[in-house]
DNA sequence: GTAATACTTGGAGTTGGCTCCAAGTCAAGC
DNA sequence: GCTTGACTTGGAGCCAACTCCAAGTATTAC
């Protein structure tokens, strides 16, 4: 699968792709012979995972520091346990926290709908 | 209050409290004669209700035009509650993609954990 | 009265995360 | 064989959201 491919299967640009691979934040993408990326299904699937983390808000910092202990095999399977382990109580606090706003925003909105009704009201007498 | 005391208060710091000031993201706080920010119940009120949605994510473009809004007044009621509810959408929907990474972030955890076991396993043998 | 401290302003600098650009290479179509 | 178009690279530029800085003023502590 040529770059501009995968982009337009994922919605990510050409660019942001290329830049994610040399930040680190995907292993080094399949190429052929002349160079160009040819993205293998492997490939795709750390597009698509990164894709995904990004989306959550979880750091490309971070996300370098994932995909560089897994280039490391096997004796890094822990530390890269404990990396995920804590961006996801990260994640979670996160989303609890949106949660509340998201309730808060909710009531904010009931009480516009009241003041908007008791405004139309007041404009019929 | 004073700046320093608000930005110990809400962890923001003084810095950040005068450029969302100056930025319209909370209303202009209240001065002493020497021109000195003062902030009142109220002026704390918009600040925390300013992190909190910041907190969720919520643009500073978004935030900026609400209050802008409402310094406006009544008639602007509807537009209010029609911002309010596009960036509620906004955030069920994030909240809603959050809560699904962290489900993959969790069900990857718990393979890791499989593979750990099984690597102390063959160490053994 | 003067030194220290906390504030004021406008504006420059920084960081994270892209996004764009110039110059070059290569394969395909005419 | 030459143009077109998709790719390559390194590096510059951009945007949101701060963060820092210099120069100045006001209050308090001695």
């Amino acid at each position: 699968m040529t770059i501009s491919e995968v982009s337009q299967k994922y919605g990510i640009s050409a660019d942001t792709l290329r830049y994610y691979e040399k930040a680190g934040l995907i292993p080094p993408v399949n190429r052929k012979e002349n160079g160009i990326r040819d993205y293998t299904e492997t490939d795709c699937g750390w597009v698509e995972f990164i894709k995904c983390m990004r989306e959550a808000g979880l750091s490309i910092e971070m996300l370098t520091q994932y995909i560089a202990l897994y280039a490391k095999g096997n004796r890094t399977l822990q530390k890269r346990k404990d990396l995920l382990i804590t961006e996801r109580d990260r994640l979670k606090a996160r989303i609890h926290k949106m949660q509340q706003t998201l309730k808060r925003l909710n009531y904010k909105i009931s009480v516009y709908e009241e003041r908007i009704v008791a405004c139309e009201k007041k404009l019929l007498k």
